[in-house]
DNA sequence: TGAATACTATTGTTATAACAAGTTGGTTTT
DNA sequence: AAAACCAACTTGTTATAACAATAGTATTCA
């Protein structure tokens, strides 16, 4: 172990090897703290920071008491392809369950950024909802729209209930058209708390923003779901339409 | 200090705080180890990991000898909505521009999965070229792609210093439709190394396969991109044409 | 004046040590 | 048999300490 690399990457990189290899499969537990400084013959420090890379890395995920284990690899994938289909019935098509979990519902005065994305007067008041999405009952995102809030107050039982499109769609409130925004980014305190996943973690940031059939913009907002657990895919043409 | 959470995220969450506010503009430097280890009376290792919490979350990013800095915030956007449009063509319209670096290029027997996408017979060779994207000369995504044999071997002094698509189409190639899917992942060491971020950070993995106007898949690969610096669009409509 | 050296500041790595907190399985008590 | 208790195991947090490596600035020397 004499070389240029820290001692800690060294070891993460063998424990790396060993994971992709098998030695360890999905959902099994590697060797403890103490055993892997008696087999790598460091300090204790020095194996958390090898196993943090291993965490940074979404590789396993450690459980205080209970040892660290290989993280299961599974994804869905939601398909963003005209035409539109709404994310629960493509999971459904999947044979994925999902609901949704109210955490906030409340009438606010939104940010300037909603209220021009929504195309609002000032200090029109919004519905903000921050939810859980989970798919077969473990969360995967954490949703915050806007809603305008005149359909927010009408429809609030609903919305506390059921995915957004669908139930606007329910109601009569069709939904043209979805411009949407798709980036990567890490998960913070509060993030990582509601999904389960440690600090730093990458997300997927889904960025919407709907219009109804009268090209009136009428939710906006954000999904950030796990980076491990969801993904989205598109069909990109060389026209407009199908062939 | 007493608290049920842990000082090191007591501590990053209060540098956190001070970043958003703008106390600590982008590019400033934060006050350095020592400093924070007089300001909150902790130890060396818990101002550390305070630090390293914000280097998790891509706040700031640490210099050896230098400093601890707040990390610039600036992406570019790239369309995935038809009709389409190559990714160099959309960066130019926004006035960036993109070039490539090429790391590897060269025949190989490919693994599984990218001869059933290329619809191969077995034991057929391709061309496995990996290259560095910059971004008005800085790296924001290593590309891994594989290209059909006899299009590889053809056209490879050009695939050495072009992006793919258009030096395809340049050449008769035409592209008719990509099928995409993007997820997000972690930085392992060597993409951290290429793109010059920490173990994990968040990146955009844009898998792509590319039919020719004979129906015909001829490049297939993966972008792996920092998620600080490029993210993408899609609009989604009720129909498949537009209005 | 420019180059080389020394010093200071700052982050990076690794060690030992101690205590905290959670989990699990075995043993004892009811 | 079920519940409670306890020990062992395991990860989490924080401290002190020492050395390494890098960067920037000041000082010295040719």
């Amino acid at each position: 172990m004499t070389s240029s690399q820290p001692l800690h990457l060294i070891i993460s990189e063998k424990l790396r090897y060993r994971i992709t290899q098998g030695d360890y499969p999905s959902g099994a537990q590697i060797p403890s703290e103490y055993q892997l400084m008696a087999e790598f013959e460091v300090s204790r420090i020095t194996v958390r920071r090898a196993i943090a890379n291993l965490v940074q890395q979404g590789l396993v995920m450690a459980q205080q008491g209970r040892g660290v284990f290989v993280t299961p690899q599974q994804k869905v994938t939601y398909s963003l392809s005209s035409p539109m289909v709404f994310f629960e019935a493509d999971m459904a098509r999947q044979g994925v369950v999902s609901t949704i979990q109210n955490l906030v519902f409340e009438s606010i005065l939104p940010p300037v950024q909603v209220q021009n994305l929504l195309e609002l007067p000032k200090r029109s008041q919004v519905y903000f909802q921050k939810k859980l999405l989970l798919l077969n009952g473990a969360p995967v995102a954490v949703d915050l729209s806007y809603t305008l809030h005149r359909l927010g107050k009408t429809l609030a039982r609903d919305l506390k209930r059921q995915m957004t499109f669908p139930m606007l769609e329910q109601h009569g409130v069709m939904i043209d058209r979805i411009e949407t925004v798709i980036e990567s980014t890490h998960a913070n305190p509060e993030i990582s708390d509601y999904l389960d996943v440690p600090l730093g973690h990458p997300l997927i940031c889904y960025s919407y923003r709907a219009f109804n059939d009268q090209n009136q913009p009428i939710v906006c907002g954000e999904a950030l779901s796990r980076g491990d657990r969801l993904c989205y895919s598109v069909v990109i043409r060389r026209d407009q339409s199908p062939d």
